[in-house]
DNA sequence: TTGACAACATACTAACTAGTATGTTAATGT
DNA sequence: ACATTAACATACTAGTTAGTATGTTGTCAA
């Protein structure tokens, strides 16, 4: 049973769940629940397969429910993929590369380290998966509009809140101040993308360090020490 | 063989009936030939649609020929894909981004001119397209051994390509003698990736400068002054 | 308790898909 | 000049696809 926990073990769970907790009500229908039983099972397959090489049948044949349910949750396979991005993947990019940066009093060094945990140490089954937004940023970004609005969305909220952070960084005294943190914050989403494409294109365990070890030392120089 | 000199502008170009310039051949059936119009046709549409969303009854169609000729030319789809991507993709690679960097003294310059021509001064029509390689990297890669095998090799050259200039770069002093040219060639390659990946997803026309900044400045840390 | 409706399940369809079977014709060697 | 065959064209098939039509049942307000 394939979930977006057990392959990103560090993800929590996110997203609402039922209403107030009281008595264990043994529910056997609830629309929130499904949706997130079909998001999730979704998930996985359009990222092995991509958008347009899953199929509705192949998403519900791996869930509890039917294709009644998927239809009654999303009107179209598009709205599907929309939601996908909306309630899966721009959460995940939260979690996943934004959140952990809070920690680190210095920014740099998180996005760092965080490169190095989540992409460095994957195991290459995963990274040749790549990366689920970058994945279909270019399989439906030109293909389809509604998709591009919302990729699009989602890639602007990591750059937005990478940039929160490098202006802390600033605050901080670690960045230098004539550094454009705007600049930097695109380039940085710019490597993860690039790096998730590079490895996912080669097979080369060492191509990771070589890339990383380019990036630490851009960091280097836009930085106080 | 197969010389794609400005695929980017016969976007909208007709198939191109030359006749014979010298001698009336008139051939009314010419293997090559054939082969030709079916991939030129297909480079269009796959880097349009992407493989899985474009149909073999569609590039036929908009071809002179017919379901005949493709298959008398390609034994199952995914052989079609393979010769697109070392009969097309592949030579337009070396054609793009390696050729041009032999008219510079200074490979450093050539790689970013080449960028600023081929990439910041693309229509936005054409950035909304992406890269084909990378697009059938992010697409392929994971669902079929094939294609990743041939993917990787395309990667590869360019890499390798990229490398010779950079050494040459480093024997005509340009570059700091304790560069690691591996490294740099495979971080060059990973910024035209991820330029094209991001360009892709957002709209903002300003953000190639954005990036362009950002590896001019890595460039001036590695060269010599 | 009981409608009433939301949350499904099941069965079906029209259109599309990769691939095949078989026919046709242009070129080529002899 | 003619038989052979390579280079196609045409017609078809079995399987798949997104989406629909319609039936069934759990849940809840009154």
């Amino acid at each position: 049973m394939l979930s977006i926990t057990s392959v990103f073990a560090r993800l929590k769970a996110v997203k609402s769940n039922k209403p107030a907790s009281k008595a264990p009500k043994k529910q056997t229908r609830d629309l929130e629940k499904s949706r997130k039983e079909i998001l999730d099972v979704a998930f996985m397959e359009v990222f092995t397969r991509g958008f347009q090489g899953v199929s509705i049948d192949d998403i519900v044949k791996k869930t509890s429910l039917t294709k009644g349910a998927f239809y009654h949750q999303f009107p179209t396979k598009l709205d599907f993929g929309y939601a996908l991005v909306e309630e899966v993947i721009s959460p995940m990019i939260i979690d996943r590369w934004i959140t952990p940066l809070e920690q680190f009093d210095n920014p740099l060094d998180g996005i760092l380290k965080q490169m190095k945990n989540l992409i460095g140490n994957a195991p290459p089954a995963h990274l040749k998966l790549g990366c689920p937004l970058n994945n279909l940023v270019q399989e439906m970004s030109p293909i389809d509009k509604g998709f591009h609005k919302r990729l699009q969305t989602a890639l602007q909220l990591w750059i937005d809140e990478t940039e929160k952070h490098l202006k802390r960084a600033k605050a901080n005294g670690y960045l230098k101040t004539n550094v454009n943190t705007k600049q930097v914050a695109q380039f940085v989403v710019m490597a993860h993308e690039g790096f998730y494409g590079m490895l996912k294109g080669l097979d080369d365990p060492k191509a990771f360090h070589a890339l990383y070890n380019v990036l630490e030392k851009y960091f280097e120089v836009i930085s106080h020490h």
